[in-house]
DNA sequence: TCTGGGGTCCTAGGACCC
DNA sequence: TCTGGGGTCCTAGGACCC
């Protein structure tokens, strides 16, 4: 199969409808203003060379690439550019298209020569949206999606189980799609640090350390195996949520209120344009500097807004209001369908 | 320097039931 | 003094991804 990822997707969907920023430091993030408390959402490649990356506060991204263009976050144009590319994805012949994301997505084919098709797909994104990516093939979806890194950028790179520890072998963990930082961190304090040494461990020796699913699994990624089926089952939200990071933090029982009222009026838009009920919220508190915590509570199905609200309410009571709040978010749980219930949706990528 | 916003899934512990 | 065993549900928190 195969992993189509878009160069630098956002930052080229914006040069796009400006020609005259390309070759230049592009930065997109929060409101396009870095007076304000925002993070960078995307950079472009020139931006990256300064330093400037991703979830990096907006005002340090400024600083450090101070010549650099700053745009406002434009989801819609995103979703209509990623919309088109999706499309043309499909449309080649035999192509099973499962969405990971606005900018990648894998791709189920049946073929002998898959770097033919591979360039013949980046033809086909580009002629139809102006727009680079870059591919990975491989024998499972881990090792498609790993293999994309190495064709980065507008390349094509293929692993498999002949070349994944000859590729793969010497680099750190971390490089591995579902470890992070904590649990490289982890896996090297067990005197694990490579992939080798992981793709080497009994993956019942890991139950011990994070639990019988992650420890065997962690184990697999190691050797670069997992699911080999691309699924492209329509998505079905298990949620939806909302989150504000607050200019000023809020220090009044009157304005956390009126911030969980506001929150849920947006996150009942979303709910209700699927159609379902809300059966569970979930309020997120950021206090200042660092600390979050979440109130979690079933409530009985509904689709009434006033009942939803006076539920959040509720969890906005056990805020203590002492603190001052940073940032605020609300998340609805729905109900799935008996059909999406039991393995018949696509689950977390790669699993 | 001070950390977005939208998601998913896993784990652990307590409550509760039989 | 020693307090079953198995199961489910709920809550809180952690980790990861784009």
């Amino acid at each position: 199969m195969l992993h189509v990822d878009l160069d630098q997707f956002v930052a080229a969907v914006e040069v796009l409808r400006r020609p005259e920023l390309a070759g230049k430091p592009v930065i997109v993030g929060g409101r396009g203003d870095p007076s304000e408390r925002a993070v960078v959402s995307t950079a472009s490649y020139e931006a990256r060379e300064f330093g400037v990356g991703s979830g990096m506060p907006l005002r340090i991204a400024a600083r450090k690439a101070p010549d650099a263009v700053i745009l406002p976050v434009d989801a819609e144009a995103y979703a209509a550019a990623s919309a088109e590319v999706m499309a043309t994805l499909r449309s080649q012949p035999g192509a099973i298209v499962q969405v990971l994301g606005w900018d990648e997505a894998f791709v189920g084919i049946e073929t002998d020569d898959p770097e033919t098709f591979a360039r013949q797909t980046q033809a086909a994104v580009l002629e139809r949206t102006r727009l680079h990516c870059s591919v990975g093939i491989g024998d499972t979806l881990v090792r498609a999606k790993v293999a994309t890194g190495f064709g980065k950028p507008r390349g094509v790179f293929r692993l498999t189980a002949e070349n994944w520890l000859d590729v793969m072998g010497d680099r750190p963990t971390i490089d591995l799609w579902g470890v992070g930082s904590k649990i490289s961190r982890r896996l090297a304090a067990l005197g694990i640090s490579t992939v080798a040494e992981l793709a080497a461990v009994d993956p019942a020796a890991l139950v011990a350390d994070f639990g019988p699913k992650m420890g065997p699994w962690y184990a697999q990624l190691g050797r670069g195996e997992g699911s080999d089926v691309v699924d492209d089952t329509p998505w079905v939200a298990r949620g939806h949520s909302r989150e504000t990071t607050f200019q000023q933090d809020l220090t009044e029982r009157s304005q956390i209120e009126e911030a969980v009222r506001e929150l849920t009026s947006r996150v009942l838009a979303d709910v209700a344009a699927e159609g379902r009920p809300v059966i569970g919220l979930t309020l997120k508190v950021r206090y200042t500097p660092f600390t979050t915590k979440v109130f979690t509570k079933k409530i009985a199905e509904t689709s009434d807004a006033a009942e939803v609200v006076a539920r959040a309410l509720e969890l906005a009571g056990r805020i203590e209001a002492e603190r001052p709040i940073r940032l605020l978010g609300l998340r609805a749980e729905m109900p799935m369908p008996e059909e999406a219930r039991e393995g018949h949706t696509p689950t977390r990528s790669g699993w």
